[in-house]
DNA sequence: CCTTAAAGTGTATTGTACTGCACTTTAAAT
DNA sequence: ATTTAAAGTGCAGTACAATACACTTTAAGG
């Protein structure tokens, strides 16, 4: 999975409930600006802020074997 | 996804290739460290880190909407 | 037992994710 | 062109992931 596929998936997601990023860092606790950095393709995260996120978007981390 | 279920995943998956953890750190360019806390379940990863390692091992990271 | 390979742990250092604050840019509506 | 809401950016401080090095523990064979 590349970086961007992930912040792609998380942009279209949160788009698709209807609310913002200001919103989205209230339901996660995580800071506004770890959001915009994330979601604006400019960070690493780890994996407690992946999925705390995706968490609250109704998603989830999985893994597969590569075909 | 919690963090013992990447990391049983992980260890699991290298045993039964059969490598040890100091050449999965080889392969992957890894501190041996980091892969000996990792698997100890005593860390949280960055997704580079992580996609770095299930690579290299097969495997990939993937996202599901949530049941 | 003793040996040996692999895994786990303690500590210090370096790099960077996370964060708040302030500001700028973008885009849409009027 | 102005307004306004949302998103993006620069910077500085704090927390912690990644790392090397050294050491201990575990487990399997002999």
């Amino acid at each position: 999975m590349h970086i961007s596929y992930l912040t792609n998936t998380i942009k279209t997601r949160r788009k698709s409930l209807e609310i913002n990023q200001e919103q989205l860092s209230d339901l996660t606790d995580i800071g506004l600006r770890t959001i915009k950095g994330l979601e604006s393709g400019k960070s690493n995260p780890t994996l407690k802020t992946i999925s705390t996120i995706l968490d609250v978007l109704g998603l989830e981390l999985t893994i597969k074997t590569k075909k």
